[in-house]
DNA sequence: GTCGATTACGTATTACGTAACAATT
DNA sequence: AATTGTTACGTAATACGTAATCGAC
């Protein structure tokens, strides 16, 4: 049995090339490392070294054993990152969503319902959401959609609508029947950059607006404060209790059909049964805002 | 770093199924492997048990480092078998030939030549010769006919010529000026069976042979000695100073142009470097009786 | 009572550091 | 003189064994 540290210090020394260095890099003393080279010939049976008077090198042994050590130290640091991972796994549940407000609404769910569990949560695009639940590292995806993959179970978590909050200046804002997101090309809007789909929406029915991009949720909140450019708006955050959500401009509705959507809460058949509860309160949840305090 | 005695031990709990058991078949008291287990947890950093009153068992992640430990153990055993065969190879010329007589002449002359390597000998057929000679498990073949490969490098090592000797009861017998080996059909011949190629010879030219196969050499030449039975004969041994190479029995050359046989020495053009002194020496040899003492 | 696991404590192994030395550049 | 590797010896870390305890079957 070849015990690890060794194979770690042939390692080092086939890396730095005399004893000296190879000790000093793993911050042990170089007699040390001179006996412990000579431990491992003795487990082997084979030598390693060719010695000279002050030199000692690999023979064809040394190098080859260098390479095995390599090999053998990778597998055991891939076999902690391995079963680091598995443990985490088994401790969180991560919800990945097309769009922020399921991410608003159903961690605090989960939490109370799997309270020993950690609650992750992301935000990114349908393909990869979708691809994250079959390999695993999602249990929980909210698609904007119902999803056309067999082997999931889905349920509808409530509904959003997009409005557009223009400044009263603005010729649009006249309009309080509704606009349609084509007529507001040409616009300066200002965006926070993490909505998930509806920046794909929006780029996609008018290609022609100007995106003021913020990655910051604060910097963003201040720059709707202090300026009146355009914004999105959300029925959702308009129920939320916050003084103003888009001062000095005009809420109007959008019309384009796609801008009211239903979210579906969707995991894998087989961790359907581990998730049922919550399905269970869920199903119909009217994106609503939380209850006031 | 993982200690390679903890996943040595962790592999044994898995197979034991008790702790108890597992430290019987480690030879260590089970505290011991109970400390141990404690610290594979901590150095890996995850649980591996699920702990009971009385009984402790592995979790998914303990099963999960189970197998990751007996591949890394396989891994560290393959480098030692690999690493010792490494050695050994750099240390002994491996000889293989199609035949019993070069395997007497050839090896005192290396390991005159080549006094610190060990010599080993093998016979087989060109096949596996030629095969062996690839894959470095032989450095030196002798084959019984010019190599057609490319890569390699040969010389003639001498030559021998089969005779058959017959009880002279035998009509054959009379027939001094010789047979073919298709006359010997029906017939009844001793045979020690490691002489390489010359067994498929007789085969090939005369199926209804039927052999009396020896496979030791002792009680071979006791039934020779002790039997009119026909044997084959070499010229090889009849020029050793034995008092009766085949006694009560009539010498007869073989007809057949192919019992009079050249050997080539043969070995990769990669290793005649190494191998020049001895290819020297031995080319244009005759295979001829040592000298007597 | 037996069997299996953990805890506590002492022991023995062994990997390591320091010091001294030898040899090369 | 500076650098490199080995030997000798003492020390400290640690893996192990023994004894005692607790629980379960």
């Amino acid at each position: 049995m070849i015990e690890t540290y060794l194979l770690e210090q042939l390692l080092a020394f086939s890396k730095a090339g005399t004893l000296s260095a190879a000790a000093e890099s793993l911050y042990i003393s170089q007699p040390a490392l001179s006996r412990s080279m000579k431990k491992l010939e003795d487990v082997l049976g084979v030598p390693l070294f060719v010695r000279q008077k002050n030199r000692i090198t690999l023979n064809e042994n040394g190098e080859e054993a260098a390479k095995y050590a390599e090999r053998i130290l990778t597998q055991e640091e891939e076999m902690i990152r391995q079963l680091r991972m598995l443990e985490k796994r088994n401790h969180t549940i991560a919800l990945g969503s097309c769009a922020p407000v399921p991410n608003y609404i159903l961690p605090p769910i989960l939490s109370r319902l799997y309270p020993e569990m950690t609650i992750s949560q992301s935000i990114s695009d349908e393909e990869k959401l979708v691809s994250g639940l079959k390999d695993g590292s999602l249990q929980l995806i909210v698609l904007h959609q119902k999803p056309v993959e067999d082997n999931v179970v889905y349920v509808p978590c409530g509904t959003e609508k997009l409005f557009i909050c223009l400044p009263p200046d603005n010729p649009l804002s006249k309009k309080t029947e509704g606009v349609y997101l084509s007529e507001l090309d040409g616009l300066n809007i200002l965006l926070y950059s993490q909505i998930g789909f509806w920046y794909d929406l929006c780029r996609e029915k008018s290609p022609g607006i100007r995106f003021l991009k913020q990655n910051d949720w604060e910097s963003f909140g201040q720059l709707v404060d202090a300026s009146t450019l355009p914004v999105f708006g959300s029925d959702y955050f308009f129920r939320l209790p916050m003084p103003e959500n888009a001062p000095k401009r005009v809420v109007i509705p959008l019309l384009d059909e796609e801008t009211f959507v239903t979210y579906y809460l969707t995991c894998l058949q087989s961790s359907y049964a581990r998730f049922k509860p919550f399905f269970r309160e869920v199903e119909g949840l009217s994106v609503d805002a939380p209850p006031l305090p």
